[in-house]
Parts: C-alpha cells; sequence; structure tokens
RNA sequence: GCCGGAGUGGCGGAAUUGGCAGACGCGACGGACUCAAAAUCCGUUUCCCGCAAGGGAGUGGGGGUUCGAGUCCCCCCUCCGGCACCA
C-alpha cells in the first residue's frame, strides 16, 4: 500500500489556491468591522526587483512579518500585511539598453519573477494593495507630494557643489557617497557645480532627531541618525579683517577657548580667499587652492595625515582683544561644514595643534591641564586660564559667559549647527519620476497645477544623456518638452528625474488605500491604519531611507495629510544570511556542491580547500536560491528555517542540513496526526479531554505560552524550538487528544501555515486555521505541581530534590539539610548559612 | 582614533530579577528495522580522570563584588558594524 508521507508540493499549491479563491488575506474594509477590532499593519521593506530574481537574505524578514501578521490576525486584530516594489532605478534603464527594450518592460518581467518566488513561500500578503513605484498611478502620486513640498518652499533649484559620478552618469545624494566612492557600486565620485533639485530636510533637522525619542527602534539605528545629523551646539563669532571692510563668521564648539585663538582658517572654497589674500601671497595661495580643488574628496581624506595650508597674507582682528591674528587657507576646513572658517585653538584642538606646530604658529593654553598631563592639545574640562573675564571657571560656565560677552557686543551668538544638509534631489537619469515642473522662457520655474497631474515619462529613442550633457528627457520629442503657459509664455520641462527615494518615501501610504484615484490615500484609511505597528528590513537603510521617509511624513503631517509625528513605530533589522564558500590556496572558489569533508579538512576533488562564512555573492559561488530550497523540501520547510537559524537581528550562516533539521520535525508534526499506513487519522487520537494527558496537556499550555511570546517579541528560533520539543513529547506519549492537537496545530500555522491548513482540514477544524482563533494559554497549567529543587554545598550542585511547587522555605531546607548527598559533602560540619530560593536551588555555606 | 554590538560544545544557537550552563537543531558515534542502502526510530554526545560509582575543570583572558556570576563592576584581547579633519 502507498505511504501516505508529508508532501509538501501537494499540499503547498493546494492551501495557497485555496487562499485565493477565499480571500483569505483580504484587508478587512467593512467600517464596522475595522472599528470593531485593534489594527496592526506589518510592513516588510519593499524590494527593488533586480534581474537576479530573490535570494535567502529577502525571504528572512518577509517570513517574520507574516508570522506575526498571521498570529494577529488569528488574535483578532485587523491586519494590513502588503507587499510591493521599489521600480524605478538605474539597473532597469541599463538593461534597457543592453536587450533593445523599455526599462518598464524589464521592470514588469522583474516584477512577474519576484512576485511568483514570493508567492510560492505562501506568504499572507493583500495582492489587492500592491504598489509599483514606476506606475503612472503611483508616481502621479509622488509627483502630487513633490507639489505640496514646492509649495511649502521645501524644494528649491540651486547651482551647488554636487557629487557627480561619471560611471553613472549621474549626481547624487550626500548620503549615497561615501570615502569619494558611490556605496552601491563604488565607483568613484568627483565635485560639480551644477544646477540641482534640492530639498530642505535641513529645516527638519531638530525634529527628526528629537522625535527619535517617540519610535520603538533598535539603539544603533538611533545612533546612525543621530549622528548623521550631527546637532552640535555652539557660537557663530564675527571676526574683521585687518584693514578691510569684510568681515567673516565661525563657528565654534567652544568659544570658551576664543583667548586661545592664534590664527583662523578659511577652506579653499572659501569665497573670500580670494579676495583677501596679499600681492606677495597670491601665487602661493592660487596654486594651493587650484591643487585642493583637483583633489577628489577621497584624496583629501587620505592626505589628511599630513596637514598643509598656506598664509593668505591678511589678518583678523580677535573680537575680543583686537590683536592680530594670521588667516590662513588650508583643506582640513571644510567648506561644507558650519560657515567653512574657523578660529584655531591649537591648545585645545588637535588638528589646529598639530597645524601650529607645522607652521609654527603660536599656541596658548586657555584650560588649565592636570598637573600629570603630558599630551599635546588639552581637550578635558579645568578652570579657564589666560582668559582675562574667563579666568577660573570650568568650560560650561565658560562658554555661557563667552556668548553673552559676544551677544552684548554684537561679535556673535549662541548657535545650533548641523551636519546635514540639504538633500539633492534630482537625477541625470530617464528611469524615474519627472518633475511636475516647467521653465519659462524667461527662466521662471513654473510648478504644474494639481490637475495637470501626472506628467507620465515621455517615450525616448536613447537612455543617454545628451551629447551636450544634458539628462536623457531632453532627448524627448517637442511635444513632450514644450509646453505653453496658460498666459501664453512658451516654457520647458525639468529634464532632470526625481531619485530612487522619492517613490519608497511614502509607499507605506499608498498601501492604505491603493487603489484611490482622487486623492494618494484617503484621510480615513490613514487616521485607522497609521502608524506602521512593525517594519521590518535590512539595516543597510538606516539612515537614507528611513531619514528621507520621516522627513517626507513630517511635512505630510504639517500639511494636515498624516496624523502622526512619525511613520514607523516599531523598527526592526533582520541580519545577512551570509552562506559557506570554498577557496583553495590559489583563491579559487569552489560551489559547495564539489566540495567533500574527509576528516577535518575540505576538497574539491583532490584540491585541498579552506572553508569560510561569506557575504553570498555570484562570484563566490554561494548563493543560495529560495526556488532550490523550496524545490527540494518545500515553503515550509524554508519559512522555518528562515527563522530557526538564529536570533532575526543576527548575521548568520545558511546551511543546507539544517533545513533538512526542520523538515523532519514536520515530518514529525504529520504523523503526529495522520497514520502514514493508512492515510487515516492517526489512532492515537482520542477524544477523551486533554486531562486525560496531563504531562502532555501541561506541555501544550507552556507551549502555547513561549510561541505567543516569543512570536510578539519576534524570538522565532526559540519559539520553534518550543514547538519542536512538543511535538518530540507528544509523539512519545501514548495518546493525543484532539483538543490538543487542535492547539498545536494552530500554534504551528503562523509558522508552517500549509501543513497546518492541511492537519486542521484533516482533523475537522471549522474554515481556515488561518483565521482560527489563536489558543489561549491556562496559567495555572504552564506550572508543575512538583519542582526540582537543586541543593548547593558551597556553590557547588550536589543533590536534587523534587518537592510540591507550593512547598515553603522551612520543608525545602529542611528536606535539603536532610539529603545523604549533601550531608556527605557537609563533612560534619555546622552549616554556617542556608540560602533557600524558594522554587529554585537552596545553597549550604560551610 | 571615536561610537555601538558581540565572544558559550565539532557547528547554528538556548539560558526570568545574578540561582541546575549547553534547551532545540545540525553533525558525529552506537543500536533497531532492512538481503543491502536510503528514510525512519531508539540511545550517547562540553572537556579531562575513571570499568564504574564518582570526581575535577569549564561561557575570549586577568582581577573584583556575592552564599552563588555566561549574566554585575574594573582592566586587557579578538571579531563585526557605524563614523572618521564636522571645528
Amino acid at each position: 500500500m502507498a505511504k501516505t508521507l508529508y508532501d509538501p508540493h501537494a499540499i503547498e499549491p493546494k492551501w495557497q489556491a485555496i487562499w485565493e479563491e477565499r480571500q483569505a488575506f483580504r484587508t478587512p474594509s467593512d467600517p464596522e468591522l475595522l472599528a470593531s477590532r485593534p489594527k496592526f499593519y506589518a510592513l516588510d521593506m519593499f524590494p527593488y526587483p533586480s534581474g537576479a530574481g530573490l535570494h535567502v537574505g529577502h525571504p528572512e524578514g518577509y517570513t517574520a512579518t507574516d508570522v506575526v501578521s498571521r498570529m494577529k490576525r488569528m488574535q483578532g486584530f485587523n491586519v494590513l500585511h502588503p507587499m510591493g516594489w521599489d521600480a524605478f532605478g538605474l539597473p532597469a534603464e541599463r538593461a534597457a539598453v543592453r536587450e533593445g527594450k523599455h526599462p518598464a518592460d524589464i521592470t514588469l518581467r522583474n516584477i512577474d519573477n519576484f512576485r511568483r518566488q514570493i508567492q510560492r513561500l505562501g506568504f499572507g500578503y493583500d495582492w489587492e494593495r500592491e504598489v509599483n513605484t514606476s506606475a503612472v498611478d503611483y508616481y502621479r502620486w509622488t509627483q502630487w507630494i513633490f507639489l505640496k513640498l514646492y509649495e511649502r518652499g521645501l524644494a528649491y533649484m540651486a547651482e551647488v557643489p554636487v557629487n557627480w559620478c561619471p560611471a553613472l552618469g549621474t549626481v547624487l545624494a550626500n548620503e549615497e557617497v561615501k570615502d569619494g566612492k558611490y556605496v552601491e557600486t563604488g565607483d568613484p565620485v568627483e565635485r560639480r557645480s551644477m544646477n540641482q533639485w534640492m530639498l530642505r530636510i535641513t529645516v527638519y533637522a531638530e525634529r527628526l532627531l528629537e522625535d527619535l525619542e517617540l519610535v520603538d527602534w533598535p539603539e544603533h539605528v538611533k545612533e546612525m541618525q543621530r549622528h548623521w545629523i550631527g546637532r552640535s551646539e555652539g557660537a557663530e563669532i564675527v571676526f574683521a579683517i585687518g584693514g578691510r571692510e569684510e568681515t567673516f563668521d565661525v563657528f565654534t564648539t567652544r568659544p570658551d577657548t576664543l583667548f586661545g585663538c592664534t590664527y583662523c582658517v578659511l577652506s579653499p572654497e572659501h569665497p573670500l580667499v580670494a579676495t583677501i589674500t596679499s600681492e606677495a601671497q597670491r601665487s602661493a595661495v592660487e596654486s594651493y587652492v587650484a591643487e585642493s580643488a583637483t583633489k577628489s574628496d577621497l584624496q583629501r581624506t587620505d592626505l589628511a595625515k599630513e596637514k598643509s595650508g598656506v598664509y593668505t597674507g591678511a589678518d583678523a582682528v580677535h573680537p575680543v582683544t583686537g590683536d592680530r591674528v594670521p588667516i590662513w587657507v588650508a583643506d582640513y576646513v571644510l567648506m561644507s561644514y558650519g560657515s567653512g572658517a574657523i578660529m584655531a585653538v591649537p591648545g585645545q584642538d588637535e588638528r589646529d595643534w598639530e597645524f601650529a606646530e607645522l607652521y609654527d604658529l603660536p599656541i596658548v593654553r586657555t584650560v588649565r591641564p592636570p598637573a600629570d598631563f603630558d599630551g599635546k592639545a588639552y581637550l578635558g574640562d579645568g578652570p579657564a586660564i589666560n582668559s582675562e573675564f574667563l579666568d577660573g571657571l570650568e568650560i560650561a560656565a565658560a562658554k555661557a559667559k563667552m556668548i553673552a560677552w559676544l551677544e552684548e557686543h554684537g561679535a556673535g551668538s549662541g548657535r545650533v549647527e548641523y551636519r546635514l544638509r540639504d538633500w539633492l534631489f534630482s537625477r541625470q537619469r530617464y528611469w524615474g519620476e519627472p518633475f511636475p515642473i516647467v521653465h519659462a522662457e524667461d527662466g521662471e520655474i513654473v510648478a504644474l497645477a494639481y490637475d495637470e497631474l501626472p506628467v507620465e515619462l515621455p517615450p525616448i529613442d536613447e537612455y543617454r544623456p545628451t551629447d551636450d550633457g544634458r539628462p536623457p528627457l531632453a532627448r524627448a520629442d517637442p511635444d513632450w518638452l514644450e509646453v505653453s503657459l496658460p498666459d501664453g509664455r512658451k516654457a520647458t520641462r525639468e529634464t532632470n528625474t526625481m531619485p530612487q527615494w522619492a517613490g519608497s518615501c511614502w509607499y507605506y501610504l499608498r498601501y492604505l488605500d491603493a487603489g484611490n484615484e482622487e486623492l494618494p490615500f484617503a484621510p480615513e484609511a490613514e487616521r485607522y491604519w497609521m502608524p506602521v505597528d512593525l517594519y521590518i528590513g535590512g539595516v543597510e537603510h538606516a539612515v537614507l531611507h528611513l531619514l528621507y521617509a520621516r522627513f517626507w511624513h513630517k511635512v505630510l503631517y504639517d500639511c494636515g495629510l498624516v496624523s502622526t509625528q512619525e511613520p514607523f513605530q516599531k523598527l526592526f533589522n533582520q541580519g545577512m544570511i551570509l552562506a559557506y564558500s570554498y577557496q583553495d590556496a590559489q583563491g579559487k572558489y569552489y560551489h559547495p556542491d564539489e566540495v567533500e569533508e574527509r576528516g577535518e579538512r575540505f576538497f574539491a576533488g583532490d584540491v585541498e580547500v579552506t572553508s569560510q562564512v561569506e557575504k553570498m555573492s555570484k562570484s563566490k559561488l554561494n548563493v543560495v536560491n529560495p526556488d532550490d530550497v523550496i524545490g527540494e523540501y518545500g515553503a515550509d520547510s524554508m519559512r522555518l528555517y528562515e527563522l530557526f537559524m538564529g536570533p532575526l537581528e543576527q548575521q548568520k550562516p545558511w546551511q543546507t542540513t539544517g533545513v533538512e533539521g526542520v523538515y523532519r520535525f514536520l515530518h514529525r508534526s504529520w504523523r503526529l496526526v495522520v497514520d502514514e499506513g493508512s492515510g487515516e487519522l492517526s489512532n492515537k487520537l482520542t477524544d477523551a479531554p486533554p486531562a486525560s494527558e496531563p504531562e502532555l496537556e501541561r506541555l501544550l499550555h507552556k507551549t502555547i505560552k513561549k510561541v505567543s511570546s516569543d512570536t510578539e517579541t519576534l524570538q522565532m528560533n526559540t519559539a520553534i524550538s518550543q514547538l519542536m520539543i512538543f511535538v518530540n513529547e507528544a509523539t512519545q506519549a501514548s495518546s493525543l487528544p484532539r483538543e490538543i492537537a487542535s492547539a498545536f496545530v494552530r500554534a504551528l500555522a503562523p509558522y508552517a501555515p500549509h501543513l497546518a491548513e492541511e492537519l486542521w482540514a484533516r482533523l475537522g477544524g471549522d474554515g481556515l486555521v488561518s483565521l482560527a482563533e489563536w489558543p489561549e494559554h491556562d496559567e495555572a497549567l504552564c506550572e508543575d505541581e512538583t519542582i526540582t529543587i537543586v541543593v548547593q554545598v558551597n556553590g557547588k550542585k550536589r543533590d536534587e530534590l523534587e518537592v510540591a511547587k507550593d512547598a515553603d522555605r522551612e520543608t525545602v531546607e529542611e528536606a535539603a539539610l536532610a539529603s545523604e548527598k549533601a550531608q556527605r559533602f557537609l563533612d560534619g560540619k555546622e552549616p554556617k548559612k542556608v540560602i533557600v530560593v524558594p522554587g529554585r536551588l537552596v545553597n549550604i555555606v560551610v
């Protein structure tokens, strides 16, 4: 007779079809139902649909949100759990050039593949709310929000120094550049001056910083944002220039050290450099400035080890003492921070000390270092010295007094400076949102009216910039490019497009009401569903996406369009999934399938290789494809293993043998209910009450309790471990009451939903287990009748005792002292002290 | 250099407020079933001494607090992540 084994390939497509047919995961929309239950909004960071398809890292976070949403749904929450596509971006544009197709076609093809792969995992997404940022009915609303920003004066065009990436043929935002390279590809970036769109995110710096207090996010992500915003308190001080009209401002966090200022430094890009330089110094300064201009940011930082600079020949007037101090030009002062000029205080600043030593400039200490201090610049606290009216004051008091003095004498004021810069918001690409902006022939920038949206991407022949360096959209037909304004003026459309971040700044709002043709989303939907209750994604978005989205959200809040200050109440970062890779002595990689272990060593054929854990990558031949895993073990095993590997937030290596472990667990779960020989229900199942198997009943309640709380706190690895413990025990038990089996299947359902549906149906459960009621645990049954008490002598375990769970101190102490094994170690000595920890242990000290 | 986070068996990892270190899984070893294998099931599995009973050591290293430390404090080492002339 054919055995009825657990067969995920039969079960999984079947239940996925039924879920779809019964619309099991449609978000409730009935107003009465919405009002009657609490809501839960579980959000995944939506993927960019690349041509490479899904890798096993993607589903980790998706599985976690799916498990939580499924449990919440069973617990009676209205659940919103959507998925969509961050679909604008350069790779599709490049593929379009390569294949001679339109980027939209490439994008749709990739989306279909991603959707297929994601659907195989059996996630309970509401596909009716799927969004695609590159679809016209989505990006018209991105343009709509841009108009809101523009109206509020938060979007402007300016000639600014930009990060130009020649390899990409476009500019990049500050956040996209690190060490002079594009963070995604490592392509070098250079400085250029260009007329570009900027968003005034700096206006929101303080709120973006403060409101981090309101959200439940990992501390290190908050820390990264705080650092990126980079608030520092200090003072702006005005310096006059000897013999000239001009003045310049410096920003300092140490106004208390003003008396120690022995020179000033301007950045090479500072506008005053050219005007104040003396004739004698002109050629030296000019060649220094020219040299700095040719250096990339990378070189400037690298060469930072050795400072350099040139005297301008001009002197500044010390605002308090009236002394002359020399003004230098040096590239250790950046034009992009503060005012691009500093007062140098070598006594209290390491960089200034180094520079002063190099060029033999005077050094004056204005804070007395401790007697044993033998360093150079002293940054610690101490009484002010050499500082006239500040002498004797500690730093904080000295700062306050100096700021008061400056304000009184009109020489400066207290000031807060931020590291955060305005957001460079335009790109020279085709595959992005067109700006709803035209340029009139007289140069005026004109925003389109709301009813003129959308501005659709026009077809063009080639996706390269024009020969004279204008963006690809400049190639569009004049029908698109040229417009007449209502007042009769002729105008040209903006040909830059928005950066990829634009679409992801508000997609979580579009999900609330994805089909709305009148508005980006209805206010009542927003009030009901926001904020996002759980947002899971990779830490790589800690600054970029999360900062930009928070910024837009706050603008929408100020427009009265959203009701919460912050969009994402709880954020969680899943750790990256790594994989073993194998390399020989020459560094050549081998596919894991070629490698076998012999003893302690690894070989690929006859070649000895070493193993290591690395990021998955094609070149390292260690990429694991979810389709292959599902093909072999099924989606439930894939889901379970993704979460069982270890703590969600941790990096961890993929191990195929680990998938087999959870696959075996699902087999055991199957056999608990189904007799594999006959295909009928297992004859261990009984209609007897749960109490007929008291041990198992207790374990069930402990399991429900632990699975509920561990799922809530995203400790899914230990929740699964508890389910395994239950199955192991239940397998041993002589009978299995149906009620117990039913509760177990419901607790398993969020994790292995296909198997759970099948078992639920076989057990005769009502409807879908995905929509069944989550089991409740009975606290009284979560405690054992008797507990094991450990008996220690001098802190070492010597014996165990079984006592009633409510046994009092005296009883436990007596029993422990009576223990034969304990007595042996007491060696006849009188106990000096006996510590009783009820329910845990007794420690006898001699 | 600065700021975070982490170091636990052969491996992934568990351990309320300080209270039985190593749950669960992998791997390995032994056994059952089988002509045999796979699958499955049962058992063992931190290390050292011991036939065993039993004993000793043990959570990166060193010190401390405590009846008791993986957990708290101090110093050091290693790894990972972020930032890096931000005045």
